[in-house]
DNA sequence: CTGGGGAAGGGGCCC
DNA sequence: GGGGCCCCTTCCCCA
């Protein structure tokens, strides 16, 4: 005989017992701030913690400390709770960066919520739900606070509430059952610089990552990472600037486009009202910014830009990008050296007056005249014996050449019959002091 | 410190 | 809807 809410009972208590300081053996310092919890339940939901809590395994005697400035006490704190109860707090503000140290701690499960969430915001059909109860919830809302959506396990879920949503007024809190949600809160755009935010976000992958060298453990890569970059900035703008329902995302989008009164339309689009008879073109709004496309595909291309989601690696550097045509564009630039040009004094080269160069992954031409002068044309190969780089086939996003960090040596960069390269073969191993004169492609 | 060039990345739009 | 091209802006590196 099964009894279900087992499960449930038996994580409360270690809730409980985190709560009350009891038993835990391991502590976690985000930007300064301690949490405590227990190895058990780290190892058990999280791919980083299994591998760290499985290297320190050994030392049970001693309290295993984690130390993370990638993320923000706050987020971990979402996480954590999500660990220890099953209930994901997100919003509009703090999705991102959730999805972003999710991605970090190698936690598929809150990954996919949170994807599920910026996915929903597109759907048209929700929206329109949304703006009917944002309406319907104005006045309970109106004193400024921020709702938030909680994802609960199903299973538990099923038996501590009712699968379907309510408001609580008092806490601003909508609560959903299943993976239905309708709330979202909104931030109008920010004019911050975007790449400043990025490059913020990149260094604190870098303080991961030494973090991760501090603790012996490898970068996680088995799941794609997701930048936090905008949300993450405007998560921290004063919360008088944020909307607090869709009702008011509307208002900004008026406002942003030029006044133009905008509705609802067919599909996830914005359309014109006062163009609606004459203009039958859609529109379709970003949930996290002011700008507004006209093809679907086109939001889906430019929400990645929020998202950072990179599903397109380099299969020579292992470089990630956002998209296909700027992979394309990489490869061929770096690593096929496709233009007919000296590097160095730009006169137009070819086969015979030229040669291909290589430096690591990388790829240019040189005239004879430059390539004396550097005295490097001793690198060239014999042409018959090197098979191709060849460009990616189309849908192999990340299976068949998801160039990871321990595979990128040996890469074989071989002649593009289209533009008679000379071959080179690049054994990273071997050139490794070369290599490091040569500075990384990635930024 | 500054300007130029290369690379990356984002948007529009065509196929 | 995806792929790809073009254009533009931004950032970084280097002379």
């Amino acid at each position: 005989m099964e009894i279900s809410s087992h499960q449930f009972h038996l994580l409360q208590q270690l809730n409980e017992q985190r709560r009350q300081d009891l038993f835990c053996d391991c502590n976690i310092l985000v930007e300064g701030k301690v949490f405590k919890a227990h190895r058990n339940v780290l190892f058990a939901s999280s791919g980083y913690f299994k591998m760290l809590l499985s290297q320190s395994s050994k030392e049970t005697s001693q309290p295993t400390t984690a130390t993370f400035q990638a993320f923000s006490p706050d987020t971990f704190s979402v996480i954590l709770d999500f660990v220890y109860s099953g209930k994901l707090s997100l919003t509009g503000q703090n999705v991102i960066e959730v999805m972003s140290a999710a991605s970090y701690l190698q936690m598929t499960d809150v990954i996919s919520v949170c994807k599920t969430f910026i996915k929903s915001s597109l759907d048209i059909s929700e929206k329109e739900k949304d703006r009917y109860f944002s309406l319907s919830d104005k006045d309970v809302n109106s004193n400024g606070v921020e709702r938030l959506c909680l994802y609960g396990g199903a299973s538990w879920r099923e038996e501590s509430s009712p699968p379907h949503s309510h408001l609580n007024p008092d806490q601003g809190t909508c609560i959903m059952g299943g993976n239905t949600w309708s709330n979202f809160s909104y931030y109008p755009a920010s004019q911050r610089n975007t790449q400043q935010q990025l490059s913020k976000h990149d260094q604190r992958q870098d303080s991961i990552k030494k973090n991760s060298r501090h603790l012996g453990l490898p970068e996680p890569s088995d799941v794609p990472h997701y930048k936090s970059s905008k949300l993450e900035d405007r998560a921290s703008e004063p919360t008088s600037h944020i909307p607090q329902s869709e009702e008011e995302v509307q208002i900004d989008s008026e406002v942003d486009s030029a006044q133009v009164e905008y509705q609802y339309g067919q599909g996830s689009a914005v359309m014109p009202r006062n163009l609606a008879d004459d203009l039958p073109r859609m529109r379709f709004k970003c949930p996290f910014c002011t700008h507004v496309v006209k093809r679907k595909a086109d939001l889906k291309r430019h929400l990645r830009c929020h998202t950072g989601e990179r599903p397109y690696p380099c299969a020579a550097c292992g470089k990630r990008f956002s998209r296909l045509d700027h992979l394309s564009s990489h490869f061929r630039t770096i690593h096929q050296a496709c233009k007919p040009i000296c590097r160095k004094c730009k006169r137009h080269v070819t086969e015979l007056t030229g040669q291909v160069v290589q430096e690591g992954t990388r790829r240019y031409r040189l005239c004879n005249e430059c390539l004396a002068e550097a005295g490097i044309d001793s690198i060239r190969i014999d042409l018959d014996t090197e098979p191709t780089l060849e460009f990616p086939p189309e849908g192999d996003k990340d299976s068949g050449w998801n160039y990871s960090e321990d595979n990128r040596s040996d890469v074989e960069i071989v002649e593009d019959g289209s533009t008679d390269l000379v071959i080179q073969q690049v054994d990273d191993s071997e050139d490794e002091a070369e290599e490091k004169e040569i500075k990384p492609n990635i930024r």
